[in-house]
RNA sequence: GGUCCUAUCGUCUAGCUUGGUCUAGGACAUCGGGUUUUCAUCCCGAAAACACGGGUUCAAAUCCCGUUGGGACCGCCA
């Protein structure tokens, strides 16, 4: 096969900065990134935006890693993870805060060519100028003062220890740059001001650090969020000052809440450490996501990583942008748990049953480490087996819910199950009665349960056999209801539940029974 | 307020490039029905949208113009 030209290969990235939680507005533009270098065979990289030394934190830095580690979106290429400490994937993030010294070069750069300068001015002058524009009705900006400041007012300001900020001169053209999704977008950038690009030598600014970065890291397509679009003139700016070749931008629709605004913290917690421990799975938030802003024509409702992969097209990306709708997040995230093996599902499950209090977590794991492990490990010693989950779990997998809502997230499944393993259950009388029957009725129809339970042999204590055994007797009843539900209800002591046979033959005939007695004993 | 982005069912969207096959398709949610010992699964069905106004055209959801609505940004945060 021969090829005309090699076109560059593909190179992008995302940038969170470990400011608070990943959320999944990151994560899905993160997606698009993935998707994008994976489909044409580029690079996809993280990196982590920590200028900010007040705000950014270790902790955050590790959720971001955990959670792109969850969800299968490892980056490929990056520092020695060994000099990170960390242990994801094949690579270490990038990280801004260690590459102050490339910054500071630059900013030198910009100083000495003139196109940047010292700026002096105190910050609430600064404050009180934007508001009065405001209310002019023109565009706040800064006006320029100190760009003109002569060599000795400067020195002299510095002697008397008069804080600055370097600016950098914004040309006051038009930009238009080609975007990915829009098309032709276009600034008056003579309606900006001057651009504060670092507080100082050692402090560089995002707009200042992203345009170093991305050329440093020969980013060839840079995909974010729609918030960014004001910020891309300047960084083009930027780039021509610097004499980097630059990329291309596309934007992406932003995420809303309800309310058809940004989402954010007023939403409520939209964290990816938050819908994994509700108990959603990896693979429907991606397929969930990947759909919202996105489709690739037909009428196809799931996805594999591997299918968006191959059908991604930044072409199909939509530009209004989309609320995140929790019920559809829901109905995917219940057809993945019903598809899935259930060994596979037993095993994501088991941080929830350590939750619950069903089994004990591993001995030497502790805390949150607990959500991170189910993956390594295998299922932790106890009291309870796997296979006794694993079965009870199955009864549920498929069908069965308590009280409205079917099995949608993990986190629901402890309070399902857990009557299997305690032993007094507690739930009123009334509960067992069937439709109109009256006391004695139900209590006849359990007792006759209860007596061809036990003549039930061991061997044959089967879902099957139950079933065939026990269903002619429930028929001779006014309606089968009047023996199935009390005991089923006895069994389970909840108004929804698995059905009687699949209790039954999980219970083992000597608990089945026990069971059967004590709601006996209620009449 | 200024600048920029944007507009198909309540929500996510298909259709728009190459006008007719669109009395606008699918999915989630909602409602009704069937299956069923409960809840659910599953199956069937219903209601539900081209923001508005002009043009162009034999013909417009699709092309053009305008209006209106919505959003984002306007930090020594990212």
């Amino acid at each position: 096969m021969s090829r005309q030209s090699t076109p560059q290969s593909v190179r992008v990235r995302i940038a969170p900065s470990p400011t608070g939680p990943i959320h999944m507005g990151n994560v899905r533009a993160g997606l698009f990134n993935y998707l994008f270098a994976k489909q044409q065979g580029g690079v996809f990289m993280l990196r982590i935006e920590d200028t900010d030394k007040e705000r950014s934190k270790p902790e955050w830095e590790k959720d971001i890693f955990e959670n792109m580690q969850w969800l299968g979106l490892l980056w490929d290429e990056g520092p020695d993870p060994a000099h990170h400490g960390a242990s994801f994937g094949q690579y270490g993030p990038y990280r801004q805060s260690e590459r102050t010294e490339l910054y500071k070069k630059y900013l030198l750069k910009l100083l000495a060519e003139g196109k940047a300068y010292y700026c002096f001015c105190a910050s609430d002058e600064l404050e009180a100028q934007r508001s009065n524009q405001m209310s002019l009705g023109e565009a706040p900006r800064y006006l320029g003062t100190c760009r003109q400041l002569a060599k000795d007012q400067q020195e002299k300001k510095f002697k008397e220890g008069k804080p600055a900020v370097i600016r950098f001169i914004v040309e006051p053209k038009v930009v238009v740059f080609d975007d990915l999704i829009r098309g032709k977008v276009s600034f008056d950038m003579s309606l900006a001001g001057d651009i504060v690009i670092a507080k100082n030598l050692e402090t560089p600014l995002y707009n200042f650090t992203v345009v170093i970065d991305d050329y440093e890291m020969k980013i060839t397509h840079v995909i974010r969020g729609e918030d960014h679009i004001p910020n891309t003139p300047k960084q083009i700016l930027l780039q021509q000052a610097l004499g980097f070749p630059g990329a291309q931008f596309g934007h992406l629709p932003l995420l809303l809440g309800t309310d058809r605004t940004k989402l954010s913290k007023r939403h409520g917690d939209h964290s990816v450490t938050r819908y994994r421990k509700e108990g959603y799975l990896p693979e429907a938030v991606l397929n969930f996501l990947a759909l919202l802003g996105w489709n690739p024509g037909g009428e196809k409702e799931i996805f594999t990583l591997q299918e968006l992969v191959e059908d991604f097209s930044l072409k199909r990306i939509q530009k209004g942008g989309a609320v995140f709708n929790v019920q559809r997040l829901d109905w995917i995230n219940g057809y993945y748990i019903r598809q899935m093996p259930i060994e596979e599902l037993t095993r994501r499950c088991i941080p929830f049953l350590i939750n619950a209090g069903l089994i004990d977590p591993w001995p030497d794991v502790k805390g949150e480490e607990i959500w991170y492990m189910a993956e390594k490990r295998p299922f932790p010693e106890g009291i309870l087996k796997e296979e006794d989950i694993q079965k009870v779990i199955s009864l549920y997998k498929d069908t069965i819910q308590p009280y409205q809502d079917r099995l949608k997230k993990l986190s629901e499944l402890p309070e399902m199950i857990d009557f299997f393993f305690v032993d007094n259950l507690d739930y009123p009388k009334e509960l067992l009665l069937w439709k109109d029957a009256d006391a004695a009725t139900i209590a006849h129809a359990l007792e006759r349960a209860k007596e061809i339970l036990s003549g039930i042999a061991d061997d044959k204590w089967t879902r099957e056999h139950l079933e065939e055994v026990l269903m002619p007797f429930a028929e001779q009843e006014k309606n089968r209801g009047y023996m199935l539900w009390p005991l089923r209800v006895a069994l389970s002591g909840k108004k929804a539940s698995a059905g009687p046979f699949e209790i039954c033959s999980a219970l083992g005939k000597e608990k089945t029974l026990r069971r059967i007695q004590f709601a006996l004993e209620k009449f």
